[in-house]
RNA sequence: GCGCCUGUAGCUCAGUUGGAUAGAGCAACGGACUUCUAAUCCGUAGGUCGGGGGUUCGAAUCCCUCCAGGCGUACCA
C-alpha cells in the first residue's frame, strides 16, 4: 500500500512536470510513511519539502501541483490534503484496503515473504558454545536470535544455511578431558585433588561415570595424556549430544555443526598461515608470528602462532571464517555474546586483508540475560558449577515462552528474564497475550462452522463492508507485516516481529472486545470472518518466523 | 587511559533510520463478563528523551562535549 502511494506521488511529479507546473520532474528519495495521528491521514509524505531545492519553489505551493496531478484511478484516495510545512497527507477510503485482506488470504503462509534476498547464500552462525558443558540461558537467547533472523532472511529470499562452529580443540578440550579423567580416578576411590581451573559442574561426575561404565577401571592402566585425551573425546561428544538436544527442544536445528578440529585435521589452519606468509600480511616478532590487523581498522597487530608454536583461536578462526567464503557463501552473519565485541576489529580486519568485503561479514552481538525468579535474581556462579541451565528454562517455562521472552527487547540491551513472569498467563507475559488471539480466532472460525458456516470464502464484497475504525485499524496493520519481515531481516533484529506481534494482538483483542464477528447480517459476519482469519494468518506466519507455535486452543 | 554498547514515564522497554502534539506493558486509581475463551478490554494519571552545545525548514534519532552504568582492551578461549 505504502509502495502503491510512493508511485502515484512520483507519477504526479512527472505529470505535473510535462503540464508546466513544476520545472524539474527530478524526485528526490522521498518518504511516505504511517503518520502517528490519525489526523494526520493514512499515509502522508515530505516529498514537496524535499522537493524545495530541486524545484526551487516553496514546499506548498510544490504539494499544490502535485496534488493537482495526482492520478487515483484505481480511486483508493478519498480525501487529500496540504498539511504543516508542507506535508501531503492522504486519507483513503475503507474499501481501498480490501485487496490487502484478499492477498493475505490468497498468500495464506506466504504472506510476507519477499525476494529481496534474491537467492544470496547466507550464512548465520550462532551458539558454537564450546563443548564443555551444558547450554545456559545466555546461549538460549543467542540461539533464539539466530535461529529467527535466519527464518527472516529465508522469508526475505535468501538462501540461508544454519552453522554450529564446535570449538573441540585446545586448551580447554584437554581441560574438560582433565577434570572427567580426575572425578573418574576419585569415581575409583583415589584422593585426588580436584583443582579450581578444572570444570566443576555435576555434569562431569555423570560423564566420569559413563567412561567407567564403558570401561571399567582400564584407564588407570594407561599413560595420563592418552586417559586424558580419550576421556576429552567421549565428553565432549557427549555434551554436544546433550546440546543438540537441548537445541532441538528448543526447536532449533542446524545445517551444518563444524569441527574446530577438523581445520587442524585437514591442514586448513596451517595453509592459511602460509597463505598468510606468502602476501606478507604477518611478521615474526618475539618468536610469535603476528598478522597486520592494524592496517585494516584494528587497534593492533594479533598473534597467530604464539612463541611456543601453538596456534592461537585466532588463527583457526581465520581458516574458519575463509572457509565459509570458499565454499561459496556470500555474505556471513556471526552471532556473538557481547563480551566478545572487541574481537569484531581484528575479524573484520583478518577478511579485509583476505580480500572480502566488509559488507560481506556481519556480527550480531547479544547481550546478556539476567535470570530472575519472582523479581530476585538467581545465583548463578559458573565457577562452582551451579548455573540454570536453558534446558532447565525450556522444562520450567515451556519453549515458546522463553523463545517469545528472548525476543521482547533488542538484542544489544541486556534482558531480565524472570522465571516466574514466563509461567504467569496474563499480559504481562507476551507470549499468551499474541497466542490467545490465534486461539480465540480458532474458536471463532470453530463457532462459525457449528452455525453451518463451512468454508470461508474470500469475498471482496463483504470485506467491503468491513468500515468500522477498529477493523479499519487491523487492516492498516496487517498491511505493514511485510514491510515489518523486511525490516527485521535487513536490520538483523527479530524483535521488531515480536513487537509488532503484540501491537497486532493488541488491536485484535480491542476489536474482539468492541464488536462480534458472528452477528445476524450475514455479509458483514462473512467480510468478518475473512479480517480474522487474515489476523490470524500473520499471526501464524509472524510466530512461526519466531519459532513460537500458534495453539489452536488455550 | 583507549575502544564499543546503553541512558526515553515510578519500573521494564519500543520508537517506522531526520518528520507534525513522545509510545506501549507493568505498578496506581476507576470501570466492563447472561455474548465468538476475562490468558481480554476501556478510561484516568504519569516526561527537561542523562546534561550542555551544534548541524537545518524540523533532532529521542546525526556531529561535538561532559556525566553515569555495563563490557572489552592477552603470545586466553
Amino acid at each position: 500500500m505504502k509502495d502503491t502511494i510512493r508511485e502515484m506521488v512520483r507519477d504526479a511529479v512527472r505529470r505535473a512536470h510535462r503540464s508546466g507546473r513544476l520545472p524539474s520532474p527530478d524526485v528526490p528519495e522521498i518518504e511516505v510513511e504511517e503518520p502517528k495521528l490519525e489526523a494526520h491521514g493514512d499515509f502522508s509524505s515530505n516529498v514537496a519539502m524535499v522537493s524545495a531545492r530541486v524545484q526551487k519553489m516553496a514546499p506548498r505551493r510544490i504539494a499544490e501541483a502535485i496534488l493537482e496531478h495526482l492520478d487515483d484511478s484505481k480511486g483508493i484516495v478519498e480525501r487529500s490534503e496540504i498539511a504543516g510545512p508542507g506535508f501531503l497527507n492522504f486519507f483513503l477510503r475503507p474499501a481501498a484496503w480490501v485487496p490487502v485482506l484478499k492477498t493475505i488470504l490468497e498468500e495464506n503462509e506466504r504472506f510476507g515473504v519477499g525476494n529481496s534476498g534474491k537467492g544470496q547464500r547466507v550464512q548465520v552462525e550462532f551458539v558454537s558454545s564450546n563443548p564443555t558443558g551444558p547450554l545456559h540461558v545466555g546461549h538460549g537467547r543467542g540461539a533464539a536470535v539466530g535461529d529467527s533472523t535466519a527464518n527472516l532472511l529465508v522469508m526475505c529470499g535468501y538462501d540461508v544455511q544454519k552453522e554450529y562452529y564446535i570449538n573441540d580443540s585446545g586448551r580447554q578440550i584437554r581441560t574438560l578431558g582433565l577434570s572427567v579423567f580426575l572425578r573418574y580416578r576419585q569415581r575409583l576411590g583415589e584422593s585426588v585433588v580436584f583443582p579450581e581451573e578444572c570444570y566443576q559442574g555435576d555434569y562431569i561426575r555423570e560423564l566420569a561415570e559413563g567412561i567407567f561404565a564403558e570401561k571399567g577401571n582400564a584407564l588407570l592402566d594407561w599413560e595420563e595424556e592418552k586417559a586424558v585425551l580419550h576421556c576429552a573425546r567421549i565428553a565432549a561428544a557427549a555434551i554436544i549430544d546433550g546440546i543438540r538436544d537441548d537445541l532441538h527442544q528448543f526447536g532449533v536445528t542446524f545445517d551444518r555443526w563444524f569441527s574446530e578440529q577438523s581445520l587442524y585435521d585437514d591442514g586448513s589452519v596451517d595453509d592459511t598461515v602460509q597463505q598468510l606468509k606468502r602476501h606478507a600480511l604477518v611478521y615474526e616478532k618475539d618468536g610469535a608470528v603476528w598478522f597486520r590487523t592494524s592496517g585494516f581498522g584494528d587497534e593492533k597487530d594479533r598473534v597467530v602462532i604464539r612463541s611456543n608454536g601453538q596456534t592461537t583461536y585466532f588463527a583457526s578462526d581465520i581458516a574458519y571464517h575463509r572457509n565459509k567464503f570458499e565454499r561459496g557463501l556470500e555474505r556471513v552473519i556471526d552471532v556473538w555474546g557481547a563480551d566478545h565485541h572487541g574481537y569484531i576489529p581484528r575479524m573484520r580486519a583478518a577478511l579485509e586483508a583476505s580480500g572480502y568485503r566488509k559488507e560481506q561479514f556481519d556480527v550480531i552481538l547479544v547481550q546478556l540475560v539476567n535470570l530472575l525468579r519472582g523479581g530476585e535474581p538467581v545465583a548463578m556462579s559458573t565457577r562452582a558449577g551451579e548455573f540454570v541451565t536453558l534446558r532447565d528454562v525450556i522444562d520450567e517455562v515451556g519453549s515458546d515462552a522463553a523463545r517469545f521472552i528472548f525476543l521482547t527487547r533488542h538484542h544489544e540491551s541486556p534482558l531480565d528474564f524472570d522465571l516466574e513472569l514466563a509461567k504467569k498467563k496474563t499480559n504481562e507475559n507476551p507470549v499468551y497475550y499474541v497466542q490467545y488471539v490465534h486461539a480465540r480466532i480458532c474458536s471463532i472460525e470453530a463457532k462459525a462452522q457449528e452455525k453451518g458456516f463451512g468454508r470461508v470464502d474470500v469475498d471482496e464484497d463483504a470485506m467491503a463492508r468491513l468500515k468500522e475504525a477498529e477493523e479499519t485499524r487491523l487492516i492498516q496493520t496487517l498491511a505493514r507485516y511485510p514491510e515489518v519481515v523486511a525490516a527485521a531481516a535487513d536490520f538483523m533484529e527479530p524483535h521488531r516481529v515480536a513487537f509488532y506481534l503484540m501491537e497486532l494482538a493488541s488491536a485484535f483483542h480491542a476489536y474482539y472486545n468492541k464488536h462480534r464477528v458472528l452477528v445476524e447480517d450475514r455479509q458483514l459476519m462473512r467480510g468478518r470472518l475473512c479480517l480474522v482469519l487474515a489476523v490470524r494468518n500473520v499471526i501464524r506466519n509472524g510466530l512461526k518466523a519466531l519459532g513460537v507455535s500458534a495453539p489452536t486452543t488455550m
